[in-house]
DNA sequence: ACTTCCGATCGTAACGATTCGATTCATGTT
DNA sequence: AACATGAATCGAATCGTTACGATCGGAAGT
């Protein structure tokens, strides 16, 4: 193996006889070196293929050109989008995404983000696990942080959300307009502000309609899909099952339909479901699935605009306060919720 | 903003009362420095919340323990599966990975090429979207690279694949065993190994069969949705209809579903549908699919594995020829695919 | 008592880039 | 002719870490 020692500016300056911080100067397009040098100097680069030393570099500037990315669950597509998002604005301003994958353990989110501080990235884009792992991140001496999906429980930071106390107020509505009365909720672990907002916004519904969200109708997941998949199991079988049921998180409605199509039980016209997230599965499974779906591309391109104007003041009391960017959803009808069944 | 600036060797040293080498000492657990002062570093460290500056290491050391995982579409579960495991197994060895989405297109996949060099990550794992880039990359004096999914055309390199030709031709062995005979293949784009083995594998069982791999039953989609749903719509429309359908990714096989469930064509008793790449929504959709399962996750662990490898050779010998690492995909029959229909 | 040796600690020179003040040289002004 | 001006180029210091040779005691060997 090539013991992979790449040519240096030194290397360059000496080929093209000028001194390193011409190279220097021709490498960083300084615009003050005088155009036949300019040449010399570039093509001596080409011809040695000459790439800088972005360690070196950043010690010296202590500018990374890297952002963080820690994401509570890679295999949610809805964070997929975010990426997306993150890594095409990110590219667009010359920077690189480290993605961490904190799979819901935040002993690994602590870790990755440490990680990351040691990488000295210039700004984390963080979607927590739980918001205790925030206060050692939010430290000064840092690099700035910004929230995506959810925030840490009370404490005033940069963010980008959904408006979920009103998508799922709004999802509510519109079943109980449907005469759903029984309606189930399965929300994930109630220490993300997302699911608080979101059943928040469940309870209002069926408040104003004289309905309560007793607690037999909140089941707890874990965002995945096996949990959804038990849970629906024991609520279908139930000896009074609920006519509606909405899944707080797109991976736990797979596990609801599965348990359905298992069960044959008729869907619509015996339960209706109704899910947050879009997914591209949603319009071909079996009925097809009405869902709330997030901006999620939206999302990460501008979490990292956000993050950006932390990391790139542009005038010093712009980036004074925290700021939310708050973002829609929208309620995508579909074939798998329907008019209540009447006996 | 509090501007950025961490505490360094050097603050610790001082306020512990020792050299810096001792600090650096402590820190990399070098097991040269006596207990007492072991003990008075740490208490600093923690003091202080010193966390060493990785790119100032990496300069000194050569070795950044970054690696770089560039993918043709991370929209697609099959490399976000492997994006799992190569995080997994990263994280093992004390590496992170800086995720580069090509979105196929290979200019940018070349910029992210060499961005990933221009940081000097010490491997980098490649999905490549088209195989031109690759002689670039391949260059001595840069990282080595483990390909992944798909390798380039006529070079020896190191690779982690699945069996392509072997999965497909079952494949298709399978479905000629339930009565079909007009097969319509749906490949991606040709300039992938991949695509090439997979079509060679199709085309092999349908010869053994006497039957044709007649270019009109070979459709050229581009690996996504949209063009898995125009192929289908404009197949399920023809005069003279194949009785089956077998995609050879999984995003076009939603496509061939959507328009299925579009033109309301009986499935699988007027056409089976078979797909490459499993789903966690392919239990779920109507009906079920039958794949062919890739262990995408393992992958993504082998390739790191065998990646780690070049980096660290233990033998000198060792690392001398490429390797290539095979892995077998699964048939998963489910609901999609059925005994041909009789006129 | 004198050397020898060894473990623990320290100083310093890299690593490869940027930055900034110093230098050079040609031009324009008086 | 003497000097100021300014553009183009260069040298050296610096960023935070690691690696390696030097140093310094004290224990052991004779």
């Amino acid at each position: 193996m090539a013991k992979q020692t790449s040519y240096t500016m030194r290397d360059v300056a000496r080929l093209a006889g000028v001194s390193i911080s011409t190279v220097s100067a021709v490498v960083n397009n300084k615009g003050i070196v005088g155009p036949e040098l300019t040449s010399v100097v570039k093509k001596a680069i080409a011809a040695m293929n000459f790439s800088p030393n972005a360690g070196a570099r950043g010690l010296r500037t202590g500018r990374t050109h890297m952002l963080g990315l820690v994401v509570q669950d890679i295999t949610n597509p809805f964070f997929v989008e975010a990426l997306r998002g993150v890594e095409d604005q990110a590219i667009e301003h010359g920077y690189e995404v480290l993605v961490c994958n904190s799979n819901d353990q935040s002993a690994l989110e602590l870790r990755h983000l440490n990680a990351l501080h040691t990488k000295r990235v210039d700004g984390i884009l963080l979607a927590p696990t739980d918001s205790y792992a925030v206060r050692e991140t939010l430290s000064q001496d840092r690099a700035p942080v910004v929230f995506i999906d959810c925030v840490p429980l009370k404490a005033k930071v940069n963010c980008v959300v959904t408006d979920n106390f009103d998508a799922c107020y709004n999802g509510v509505r519109y079943l109980i307009g449907l005469g759903h009365q029984r309606i189930a909720v399965i929300c994930g672990r109630l220490t993300h502000s997302t699911s608080i907002d979101r059943v928040e916004g469940c309870r209002k519904a069926m408040q104003e309609s004289n309905l309560l969200l007793r607690e037999e109708h909140l089941h707890h997941g874990d965002s995945h899909i096996e949990s959804g998949y038990r849970i629906g199991l024991s609520l279908l079988q139930s000896s009074d099952p609920p006519t509606a049921i909405f899944t707080l998180n797109n991976r736990m409605a797979l596990g609801i339909l599965r348990a359905i199509t298992e069960l044959k039980v008729p869907c619509p016209s015996r339960v209706s479901v109704m899910s947050f997230d879009d997914a591209d599965w949603a319009e071909v499974v079996s009925p097809s699935l009405t869902t709330i779906g997030q901006p999620s591309y939206e999302m990460g391109k501008d979490a990292v605009d956000l993050l950006l104007r932390s990391i790139l003041p542009a005038t010093e009391q712009a980036e004074a306060k925290p700021q939310q960017i708050p973002l829609k959803s929208t309620l995508r009808v579909r074939g798998s919720t329907g008019p209540v069944y009447k006996k």
